[in-house]
RNA sequence: GUCAGGGUAGCUCAGCUGGUAGAGCACCACAUUCAUAACGUGGCGGUCGUGGGAUCGAAGCCCACCCCUGACACCA
């Protein structure tokens, strides 16, 4: 059987969950089901980049145990994924030294014995209230725009990766597509980015400056890992590298990491020449999608335009929240969201259009009383949808299942089957039946508690009429 | 500043190997019950960012300019 693993992005945890995290999670979620719809073992990972000093703050400032801290936050994030019918199969946390921490130190240990990481100093300004780097530009009139007072110039020893030795190698690798980078308009940026010269990156901190906190660095009690060779890693250890070999030989290389704009260069790039180095199997495609703004504008507290995925969820449902993201965003492109055009889109396309279809294919089934033999009881995504899911165009093939919609709304108007009797009537509504019956099943990557609940109204052979599924907004 | 992408009906967009503007939503009218006053039919609606240019002919090609978005490294 084909495996096929697919990652989210890791966010971070200590953040709450936006509507941009919604967007990455259903997108990741419809390809994964699509996957296993044909049949494919899919592994869907997400997980929690844990390992930052600000988790340890603010654990202190709680009172509570820095596990303890991290253990709600994650659970914030399960919780999430489960509200929006994402099904995850391994969600993989930073923080556990029994499956994160030994992959991260084997992938080290490979990087070092090819060569590729060194000790250099590195100064940076630190400010001792805040314990973090600032960059010059962060400063606000030189001063630590927290405390205003002013950095300390701090030089630190750190070890770094030789990035640039990968530069000739990477670009090869995503111009010829070995490691696919879409849509290509991110691709020429990563390229361009890389003619421009790939510089090699710290990769650890000193342990008094993390708090102790993060993978330590092998030989070396005095540093740990740092942020991104710490946080791609888990996208390995997640499937057993490090602790269960058997499994990680069996899904790596993913097949897919989705992610956003934002973190394009340490997924493309970083993480390419970190397994370049360690001479492991390269994933197969970064799928990269964009942002969300509302109302044209980025989201921004003091514009006032945050959209609260909670909230969006609470007032249409997670099936509607997924059919907006995929249906109304461009797969690969920024979108935008509004509550107003979400009742438009709710209105128009749930209530008055899917909604509407099933009422009155449903009270006509009903009124015949006939039985609609399933012509199988395992049905298999339309050939159509397949050859249009291969473009991973989530919007274009949404939409081809959603036209199926309109079209069989229209053929009923042009019919007008109601003014059928007996067995005219039942043989005219077999064909419509069945079509119903295909659109529940090309909606399961999307939409699928909907096409559950379509597929089960309409798989049994006797169909009564259906309450509406989607009640007008008041 | 450099590079990339974009500016087409009120809204979201399609059209771009050049031949005189399309769809959906919204709005209006008509029709209508199988259906969630839903569906259907018709209509309203556009100096195709601005100004030049080559062409018999441009939204589409060339030049200039304006506006928006993104990338330009240690960044969550």
């Amino acid at each position: 059987m084909n495996t096929f693993y697919i990652t989210t992005a890791i966010p971070y945890v200590n953040g709450k969950p936006h509507i941009g995290h919604t967007l990455e999670f259903v997108q990741t979620d419809t390809i994964a089901r699509f996957h296993r719809l044909l049949g494919e073992d899919v592994v869907l990972l997400t997980g929690s980049d844990e390992n930052s000093l600000k988790n340890v703050r603010a654990a202190e400032k709680e009172g509570i145990t820095t596990k303890e801290l991290l253990d709600k936050y994650t659970a914030v994030w399960k919780a999430f994924g489960s509200t929006l019918d994402i099904k995850v199969d391994i969600f993989q946390r930073s923080f556990n030294p029994e499956t994160h921490f030994p992959g991260v130190q084997k992938l080290w240990e490979l990087c070092d014995k090819a060569g590729d990481i060194y000790k250099k100093s590195y100064t940076g300004l630190y400010c001792v209230g805040c314990e973090q780097f600032y960059k010059e530009s962060e400063l606000k009139d030189g001063l630590c725009p927290q405390h205003l007072t002013p950095p300390e110039v701090v030089n630190e020893e750190n070890y770094f990766f030789k990035l640039s030795r990968y530069q000739n190698e990477i670009k090869e690798l995503i111009e010829s597509d070995t490691v696919q980078v879409i849509p290509t308009k991110i691709r020429k940026e990563v390229l361009s980015f890389i003619e421009s010269g790939l510089e090699d990156f710290s990769i650890s901190r000193s342990v008094e400056r993390a708090r102790g906190v993060g993978v330590p660095v092998p030989n070396d009690p005095k540093q740990v890992m740092y942020v991104w060779f710490d946080a791609l890693a888990i996208y390995m250890t997640g499937i057993g590298y490090g602790w269960d070999e058997e499994k990680w030989q069996k899904y790596w290389p993913a097949n897919m990491h989705v992610i956003g704009k934002d973190i394009v260069r340490f997924h493309a790039i970083y993480w390419i020449g970190m397994l370049l180095s360690a001479k492991l199997p390269l994933p197969k495609t970064i799928f990269v999608h964009g942002h969300i703004a509302s109302g044209g504008q980025k989201m921004s507290k003091s514009i006032g335009n945050v959209i609260d995925p909670y909230e969006v969820i609470g007032k249409y449902g997670a099936d509607f929240t997924r059919f907006y993201l995929l249906y109304e965003v461009p797969t690969l492109d920024d979108g935008d969201f509004t509550f107003s055009r979400a009742d438009e889109l709710y209105t128009s396309e749930f209530a008055n259009g899917l909604g509407n279809l099933v009422s009155r294919v449903a009270a006509l089934c009903a009124k015949t009383g006939i039985t609609y033999p399933l012509t199988t009881t395992n049905r298999s995504l339309s050939t159509e949808l397949i050859d249009s899911f291969t473009a991973l165009d989530l919007r274009e093939s949404l939409r081809l299942v959603w036209k199926r919609v309109w079209d069989l709304n229209k053929k009923l108007s042009d019919d007008e089957p109601w003014k059928k009797e007996g067995d005219e009537l039942a043989t005219y509504l077999a064909p419509v039946v069945e079509e119903i019956r295909v659109i529940a099943t090309d909606l399961q990557p999307f939409v699928p508690t909907l096409a559950g609940k379509l597929g089960e109204h309409f798989g049994s052979e006797k169909i009564e009429k259906i309450a509406p599924l989607f009640p007008k907004l008041t």
